[in-house]
DNA sequence: TCTGCATGCAAGTGGTTACTTGCAGCGAGT
DNA sequence: ACTCGCTGCAAGTAACCACTTGCATGCAGA
């Protein structure tokens, strides 16, 4: 019979096609919306074979979520320089490397953000087995400047860089949905670099203007 | 017959009602798991009766956003004091002002982040029309302290405004979901605070330690 | 007292959902 | 050649969805 789409050759084509169209059809649709009927034609695969491989909903969406993290594991926001000398200039390079990628999962981070209620250990997980490693390298580099010198003492760097993350993270979302007014997204992460830097490095060291 | 929760004294308060239940079960359960048969029993009001008042789903939707917007116009998020003195103290204030609103309605701020790309005029409405008032004070009080000199030239405000704001949304969010490690939303809103002053200040005026 | 309006209740319609069952083909390893 | 695992297809089930219809009730104003 004419199979529209299968393969067959290597190894479970059709679970790894699964996991791949429903972690799409997650951004697209929402964690509700996403219907398994969606999620197996987006993956050109019968339906049944979703119920066979995963055994309900609720299984796909583990699968997922976990292939969803160890890809994101492989993945580096900025390389890591020398981050006690231009200070500034790393702050630039790791926030744009981190909006970029926050517009470019956008659809994600927004079907995260609004169902990590009805969700709350896959959020929790994405959040904790994501962002914190970002957020742990971007710590110890501050550290490191602080050391230099660069860096303020009297400030907890652990909330400062979630302050940070968060500045672009919700900045991100404002100006995806087009409520941001006469100003781009280099604009806006432009600002903020220059906010943290000013807020953080340490008073004789801010160079001005 | 014994109507189980019916008043019938006002006028119409079944349409009252309903709107208020509406918003209580889009934030509960988002906008796309909020049936109309929830919704009504959660008003104590007949299915029919949500779909005689509102032509369908979507008119409820719309009824009840309005209304949302327009009971935010009413309140206040920090008093309006002389902000050209004492300026850290007013972005404390307007800052602990501001998450706490939002830690009140976080499950409707998370419902609208996460629907905004199915429901976009809803959501920029909302946006707009609710932070926007919000925010333009905000930058007007900062233009006076600017004025008096206690604020950098160098630095736009809009998108400075913006980025405080976005930076309680972003860490509000994270820290509701139990992803924060310890620390509270206070500790948080202080390094804000602090952070911000810090960046926006004229750098003479910055009080060190 | 009569009329109109808002509401409740029972029932139903057509569509969608998650999930199941039974059957058949096809490729790979033995 | 034969089996076995993966897959497709057709069909079905029970629940739920938005939304409709018809009828009864009770309150308010005339």
């Amino acid at each position: 019979m004419q199979t529209t789409t299968s393969k067959k050759n290597e190894p479970s084509v059709a679970r790894e096609r699964l996991i791949e169209a429903a972690l799409k059809v997650y951004a697209r649709d929402g964690l509700s919306r996403a219907t398994t009927r969606v999620i197996a034609e987006e993956a050109g695969v019968n339906e049944v074979t979703l119920f066979r491989h995963f055994q309900n909903k609720e299984g796909l969406l583990s699968e997922a979520m976990r292939h969803f993290v160890e890809s994101m594991g492989n993945q580096d926001i900025g390389e890591e320089e020398a981050w006690t000398s231009n200070l500034k200039e790393n702050l630039r390079r790791f926030a744009a490397g981190l909006y970029g990628k926050m517009v470019q999962d956008e659809a994600f981070v927004r079907t995260m953000v609004g169902e990590a209620h009805r969700h709350p250990e896959h959020a929790r997980t994405i959040i904790l087995d994501t962002v914190r490693p970002i957020r742990c390298r971007f710590v110890q580099n501050l550290e490191a400047a602080r050391a230099a010198g660069c860096v303020r003492q009297d400030v907890d760097l652990n909330i400062a860089v979630e302050a940070f993350t968060s500045m672009l993270l919700g900045g991100m979302l404002k100006i995806t949905a087009n409520c941001s007014e006469g100003y781009t997204g280099d604009d806006y992460v432009a600002v903020c670099v220059d906010l943290f830097y000013a807020g953080i490095a340490t008073p004789q060291g801010v160079s001005q203007g």
